[in-house]
Order: structure tokens, then C-alpha cells, then sequence
DNA sequence: ATCGTTCATCGTAAATATACGATAAAGAAA
DNA sequence: TTTCTTTATCGTATATTTACGATGAACGAT
């Protein structure tokens, strides 16, 4: 046994894993996109645009708010959403680091006899 | 109601979630790192580096299988597990095709006084 | 043939996620 | 005020996820 066991992950893996998570579902995905297009939404909007009951969309976003992905701004009975841009371009870059890292192995395939 | 309401998420959203599903919890973020630094690796190794037993870094192996970001090769009694390097490189592009246009929004946002 | 190693799968427990109707809270409109 | 609209939350049902010990299957080594 060369390699201890390790005891706990890193936080940046933690991170990384519970931004996936916020982005686990399509109604999240795309109420991102949704968001991101109509630079900003009233909650009722999105409902009529996802094929979930309001209840489940309320969910939904505050999952998304969580994460601090989205915020919400209280408007009289209405609340206006819209993408939190500074989350938006810190993930952007984290999962850019992410993948262009995973990207950078010799891609030495094991043989693809799969199992 | 302007908008009809929508009755089904497109295969891309479907694809995007399903991804970052499989990268939504810190062991499997840990194993696509692990396993493009070494290029490949056993699994018994994986197991070594992470805090979980045996049987649930085989599951979370499995899962990250199920979309196909990784392979596994039969090498007698062990098994050698690898990036798959097809899938890795399309959900790069989907990925930051997503984020992109994320960031493509005006960011015109909400007032901030937050809920 | 037997034994040890490696790994997937089974069984199972506990936690989390998803979905929706019903209700509550808060404001606008009457 | 009373009513309507909008949205969050509650209660609840069901499904999925996560975790681990135990077992089984496959193989190499003895």
C-alpha cells in the first residue's frame, strides 16, 4: 500500500462538484439560458416557459439561488430574476480551468476492448 | 398568457444536465482529474485516493461509465480505467458553447437588494 | 485444485431530490 | 376592506443517490 488513503476532498473539488449539481437538471439549465437571454425575468415568465407546476420551479430556482447563481429582486407581488454575473464568471473560468486540465493528459486510451 | 406553456426540455438540456449530473459530486471530479493526470490507472489506485470503500468508488465509476467519459480495460483480474477522450473533448465544446452564451446576456441585472 | 487478489454487484439503510397540490404572505387593484 | 395576483413554503409521495459490508466472478499464482 504505497498510496495512504486519503481522508477528505479539496474544496475546489467540492466546489466544482456542487456547481454541477446546481446544474444537474435541464429546468436549471435552462433557466440559466432563459435568464441569460431575456437579461432578466419575472418568476410567473419562467414558469409559463418550463413544463413544471409553479411549485417545482420555485424549487428549482431556489436551488439555483444557492449557489448564488441567480438572485431574485422582490417587485411589488412579482419577483424579477436574473443571472448573478459574478458567480456566472467565476464558474465560467473554474470549469474552463476544469476541463482544460482534464484535456491536457497524453490521452494514452487503455486498450478499447471495452467491459 | 402570452407564452404557451412548454411541454418537454430539449435534447440539449437533457445532455447538458445529464453531464454535469455525473460531475456533480466531489469523488467523480476527483477520479476525471486523477485519471487524466495518470494518464490511466487501476482501479484498486482509485480507490487508494479517495475516502470511500471499494464498493462506492465502483459505483461512482459506473456512473461516470453511463456517460461515457470514461472507459475501463480488463487487464487479468484488475481493471485499467481511462478518460475517453471523444466524449471529453465534445462536452469541452458543449460545455463552454453553454457558458459562453451564458455570458453572452447584457447583464443588465435586477436591483441587488437580494430576496 | 486451491488460494489470494481484484473488482462488480447485491442487499440495504439513510439521505437527498423531484414533483405537485394546498396554503400562506405580500402587495396591487377594486 | 375585500379581492386578485404572484410567489414561497409546507406537506407529502415517490424516486434517486450515496454509502458500505458481504458476496460472487474472474483471474493469477501456488
Amino acid at each position: 500500500m504505497a498510496t495512504p488513503k486519503i481522508e477528505e476532498f479539496t474544496n475546489e473539488e467540492i466546489f466544482l462538484a456542487d456547481i454541477a449539481k446546481a446544474l444537474s437538471h435541464p429546468a436549471r439549465i435552462k433557466i440559466m439560458k432563459l435568464l441569460s437571454e431575456m437579461n432578466a425575468c419575472v418568476c410567473g415568465e419562467i414558469v409559463n416557459l418550463l413544463p413544471l407546476a409553479q411549485a417545482t420551479v420555485s424549487q428549482h430556482l431556489k436551488e439555483l439561488k444557492r449557489v448564488e447563481l441567480i438572485q431574485g429582486d422582490i417587485d411589488g407581488p412579482k419577483v424579477c430574476y436574473c443571472v448573478n454575473v459574478n458567480t456566472l464568471q467565476k464558474i465560467t473560468k473554474d470549469f474552463q480551468n476544469y476541463f482544460n486540465n482534464l484535456n491536457k493528459g497524453e490521452k494514452i486510451s487503455c486498450k478499447p476492448k471495452m467491459k
